[in-house]
RNA sequence: GGAGGGUUACCCGAGUGGCCAAAGGGGGCAGACUGUAAAUCUGCUGGCGCAGCCUACGGUGGUUCGAAUCCACCACCCUCCA
């Protein structure tokens, strides 16, 4: 491979370097001292289901690691103990030690999915937190001043409108940037929304003395299924990878239009000058838009389930709603007598939260019984050999007696 | 330590005695249209076998025929002064 080649790999996507020149250097450096770069990237150990949005980040350092380089995944398990309170007006719930081991572990199991066990070390900056002594958080804390500390977007913003910022805050910063102290790690990176923290890295790595300070590298968020935001869990526009096939396969094909190039390239290995091809004969209208999405639903699942999973995923979806059939495997739900009030039975099975609900769907025309539209709110429902019940596109219930 | 302001549904936010299950917006869900697209339009968005009833405007108690609205205490948040 070519230092070139390297670099685009490095930086493909990638919505800003801090600085490219210096990366290039370092790149040099480890080749002819063929000594392996360390690259660290942060993770809260909060919340331990991954989803699309975070594999931006992992599948990057997956190609790193492919050129050589060695991976730090450090888990940010002493400020989870502490308990993040970043953006919100209350601290957010303490992690008790055991809990950040089970979210820690459960992590890991799911980020081996695209990381490479064997070459990635694991870290937790409990092991040099735990025992710092007092002087030593306040020489930390006297690295940096509080004018600086409120540049931070996020603190100016809150500050203006009056909205409680602690100081335990401010350790925040200090924290993550003294990780790469202790790392002593060539580059960090992170989302594009970590830039204050990222530099911070910088910044102290050259107050505590090391010659040469971290390259910041960082991606852009990967926004969610609504197109507008970016994806989270808390606003439940993500697709987590530990989502079935199916459930993958439906939330990528709601995707827009316009997003659907970016998933492309942060999301698979499609290589740009193809995706410029790719983009150019959807404008021209020689390949349909649909076409190209189910395409990249089956590459991104493809990488999760494996190509027959990925390609069963696509039929069962043509089948449900090109065709408007029912799927092939439907969870079933064991009534408790052989007829059921229609609202009871939705309740039940789960296809809806509360009775008032059910009332709601049916008004609304959204609830079907063997294909056929239930308009009833009394309706009552004999089940016999087992009937299906649907609400709204995409919730399917087989009911059994 | 002192003075003032605030807390309303998933979120923002109006409401200062009855017409308030609470305006408006956002979000969400459903329907139409489609490519299950997106955008747009329409409806719904506390619970309950639902023309009725029950529970709800930070918490507790009180005034009143009647309280999100008035009073008291408590909790939390913000601002200013020191």
């Amino acid at each position: 491979m070519t230092l070139t080649e390297e670099m685009d790999i490095f930086k493909r996507g990638c919505s800003e370097i801090i600085s490219e020149k210096e990366l290039k250097d370092k790149l040099v450096f480890s080749r002819e001292k063929s000594i392996p770069l360390k690259i660290k990237a942060g993770f809260d150990p909060s919340a331990p289901d991954i989803h699309l949005g975070h594999t931006v980040l992992l599948r990057k350092l997956r190609h790193m690691q492919e050129c050589g380089h060695q991976i730090f995944f450090l888990i940010g398990d002493f400020t989870g103990r502490i308990g993040d309170p970043t953006g919100k007006s209350v601290l957010r719930k303490r992690l008790t030690e055991e809990e950040v081991v089970a979210n820690a572990r459960t992590y890991q199991e799911q980020v081996f999915k695209i990381l490479d066990k064997d070459k990635t070390i694991v870290v937790f900056n409990s092991s040099w937190y735990s025992k710092m002594s007092f002087e030593k958080v306040l020489e930390l804390s006297s690295h940096y001043t509080v004018a600086r500390m409120l540049e931070r977007n996020d603190f100016s913003k809150r500050f203006e409108s009056n909205k409680p910022i602690s100081v335990l805050e401010f350790m925040y910063p200090l924290m993550q940037g003294y990780d790469s102290v202790e790392l002593e790690s060539d580059i960090e990176i992170g989302g594009v929304d970590q830039k204050f923290n990222l530099l911070m890295g910088r910044h102290l790595q050259k107050e505590y003395g090391k010659e040469s300070q971290q390259v910041v590298m960082m991606m852009p968020l990967l926004e969610g299924l609504d197109g507008t935001q970016k994806m989270s869990k808390s606003l439940g526009n993500y697709v987590a990878i530990n989502d079935t096939p199916d459930q993958m396969f439906g939330k990528l094909m709601s995707i827009s239009d316009e997003l659907m190039f970016s998933y492309y390239e942060l999301l698979t290995d499609f290589s740009l000058e193809s995706l410029k091809d790719l983009k150019k004969e959807m404008l021209q209208g020689d390949t349909h838009p649909k076409d190209l999405k189910i395409q990249l639903a089956k590459s991104i699942i493809k990488g999760y389930h494996g190509l027959d999973s990925a390609e069963k995923a696509a039929k069962n979806f043509q089948k449900i709603f090109q065709n408007n059939k029912l799927p092939d495997n439907i969870e079933e739900y064991k009534a408790s007598s052989a007829s059921i009030w229609i609202v009871q039975i939705l309740l039940d099975s789960g296809l809806c939260s509360s009775k008032g609900e059910a009332r709601r769907m049916i008004r609304q025309g959204a609830v079907k019984c063997d294909q056929k539209k239930i308009t009833d709110e009394e309706y009552e429902l004999t089940i016999g050999e087992g009937v299906v019940l649907q609400v709204g596109k995409r919730a399917f219930r087989k009911i059994l007696f």
